[in-house]
DNA sequence: AACATGACGTATT
DNA sequence: TAATACGCCATGT
């Protein structure tokens, strides 16, 4: 068979990465490095970014909820990227402060709430 | 094969 | 908090 395979193949590991991020609760952020630790790919948060690059325009991904270790968005503040992280993330309830920062230890409080009530 | 680049991370100052 | 340096890993030139 004419194994073409080699040709603009989508590495096996982006599948794996994309769950994690599909998996991510709305109003929760993880960071790189974390999604990349959950796939089972630690010290590889370099290759989530290369994974969210490629993501097919016709998956509906919360690209959004994947912040930079420091909690910040990774986006440059003056870029389009960064507005609409920021909108994206403020619409379900996580506050963003105006230079991008989100605080991950209250982001994981959030989902806490969740559950605390039963 | 060497070098640059990037939606990164950690340690240090 | 911010700036710097270095480590890490896949891609492109």
């Amino acid at each position: 068979m004419g194994d073409d395979s080699s040709r603009s193949a989508v590495p096996a590991t982006f599948p794996r990465i994309w769950a994690v991020i599909a998996a991510i609760p709305a109003g929760t952020v993880l960071s790189y490095g974390e999604v990349a630790r959950r796939a089972g790919l630690p010290r590889r948060a370099r290759l989530v970014a290369q994974a969210l690059r490629a993501v097919p325009d016709a998956m509906p991904l919360p690209w959004h909820r994947v912040l930079r270790s420091d909690g910040r968005i990774a986006f440059p503040a003056d870029s389009l990227g960064f507005r609409e992280q920021c909108n994206r993330l403020r619409s379900e309830g996580v506050e963003v402060s105006a230079t991008g920062r989100v605080r991950l230890a209250a982001a994981a409080m959030s989902l806490d709430e969740l559950l605390w009530r039963p």
